[in-house]
DNA sequence: TTGAAAGCGCTAACAC
DNA sequence: GTGTTAGCGCTTTCAA
């Protein structure tokens, strides 16, 4: 059975109060009778319940994480990220994987809170779902979600930037004519990337046809196809944005396979910056989004808001903008 | 604030007894009130407390899982199958990642359980940990921890044999003098896997050389490190078994870096088959453990153990072996 | 310094 | 059908 303070109260006939100050380091309780609690806890083998202790507390000490997959390592690094830090400051994380889709994530928004977290960050399959997060009964820290009227706050890579700087480096290789391969047409974070695209190709005064954007799943398959359709129906493309490393990695398969090289042939550049494309046979050029970062980021300004919210401080949502940055591999050198 | 069970029987005139009976569903209110509870609930934005509901039942339906590491897209999988699982069983995940250090492996032990997890799932870092997991309070599944007194029961892939097949394949291709990438020397996982290898060339009358075998983390670096290693010391290497894709990730990327052709000047072959490793520039010779399976087997077992033990039926702690699988791709095809 | 008692939010046994 | 009460394991206030 488990051994709970009542347990060791009873064998050393005291009051499971004492007790629980002697476990607790409070004071009001002599240094003898605390040695002896703190020996036969042990001995007896107790672990508190910090179940328990939170009813009374009201803190569980413990971040909720929702994001719609582990598997791409971007979210693996963020994740990691998270963990660490909320680690360091004694917290531990509920992770869970919404896979994608909207409903679950809606689920898991519920669920964190009835497990009464202290805080939780999502990184949001669809906006709509902001509107449950802005009625959350604890802080909220958003990835990738931005609109104005979010009354949580949010961290980001500068994907309006991240989208500009890929177009730049594209046009400064000679490019011309490119196409974007984007994530599900409502992601904030692909039309961010797909606007600072654009507008860099405007700016030097190239224009970019619409019916080269097309989209997917953030994933190898959907990279894979779309690189198929694209170069099937549009035999003029240069150059191919991907809106992720993972759907790069997809394009350079189907590329690969059909003796095309990437880089010479045409020019590929994602965005992440995950482990994989630094590869020799890969050489990915990419954007790079400071993932471990992020997550750090994410969770100290999350338990900032716990703190505030604590201590009655007015909540303001905040906006972080992370610096995204040009990662120049072989997969871009026309010239 | 948070709004409970009592402010929804205050505003309605009922006792808060009441109000828990309507809103689980138990029998013993009209249904009339228990209409009205769960409209009034709804509109005030009730949220059940499970903590404190735990508290009564003595469950949480939360699974602990303690993993090393969650870049490495083998422990990605598996995770996801973990979560997926429990999930479809109305369980939470508390996601805990060592890191591969043995002391945080032990914090996350205690940890898991002072949140009054149900059971937990570990990837041990170290068997010496394991006398810690004989002694939970709760059922526990390992992951690749096998040693014969070990009181809890553990899921693994057949590694004596996956090691076993590898070799045979890399003799099938005519590959006489292989070399081991072996991850950490106490990792039981790589102790079997090298037995089964050796295995292999002793039964085909070919020796396998000590000095041939080295060992680091189960990262790309080592890999890269080691392999550059290997080949300035044994000039006669022909092929090396690595310990894990990720590891071969490194070797190939040493390979590439220095024109050395996989599967034409030399024989790789890994272990796992992560998504990686089917990259047409990749192509990695694998051995394939089923991680998603392994994910799922793990949970069902766990779960099992749970009800079992909420019977009170006798505990026998279970092994479960997985079947490995060869796949052939192009780091190895000498012939 | 120690004990007694209340209460965190909830469920469940027992009265009425 | 509804209210009362006790109690889950713990912290904290108030008495002694």
């Amino acid at each position: 059975m488990k051994v709970t303070i009542k347990d060791i109260a009873q064998k050393l006939n005291l009051n499971f109060s004492s007790v629980s100050r002697a476990l607790n380091n409070k004071p009001g309780v002599s240094e003898e009778t605390r040695k002896l609690v703190m020996k036969t806890a042990a001995k007896m083998g107790y672990r508190p319940n910090v179940i328990a202790r939170g009813l009374v507390s009201r803190t569980t000490r413990t971040l909720g994480v929702i994001i719609p997959d582990i598997i791409n390592p971007l979210f693996g690094a963020i994740t990691t990220g998270i963990i660490e830090t909320a680690n360091q400051n004694d917290y531990d994380v509920f992770l869970c994987i919404s896979n994608w889709d909207r409903n679950k994530e809606i689920d898991y928004i519920n669920a964190v809170q009835q497990k009464q977290v202290d805080g939780f960050i999502v990184k949001s399959v669809s906006d709509s779902n902001t509107i449950l997060l802005d009625t959350a009964h604890v802080p909220v820290v958003g990835y990738e979600s931005w609109a104005a009227n979010n009354q949580f706050s949010s961290v980001s890579t500068d994907n309006i930037k991240g989208g500009y700087i890929a177009a730049k480096h594209l046009i400064d290789c000679g490019y011309r004519r490119s196409a974007i391969i984007n994530g599900p047409e409502n992601s904030s974070a692909s039309i961010n990337r797909r606007k600072g695209f654009i507008q860099a190709f405007i700016e030097h005064n190239l224009k970019i046809d619409d019916s080269k954007f097309c989209f997917g799943e953030y994933d190898i398959e959907s990279g894979y196809i779309l690189a198929e359709q694209l170069l099937r129906e549009h035999k003029d493309i240069d150059s191919i944005f991907t809106n992720n490393d993972v759907m790069a990695l997809g394009v350079l398969k189907y590329l690969e396979e059909n003796g095309i090289s990437p880089g010479k042939d045409i020019g590929v550049i994602g965005f992440d910056n995950i482990g994989i494309a630094s590869m020799p046979q890969i050489q990915l050029t990419t954007v790079k989004q400071p993932k471990h970062s992020i997550g750090r980021i994410m969770v100290n300004l999350l338990l900032d808001e716990i703190k505030n919210n604590a201590e009655n401080i007015q909540h303001y949502p905040q906006r972080i903008l992370l610096e995204p940055e040009l990662i120049i591999r072989k997969t871009t050198c026309k010239k």
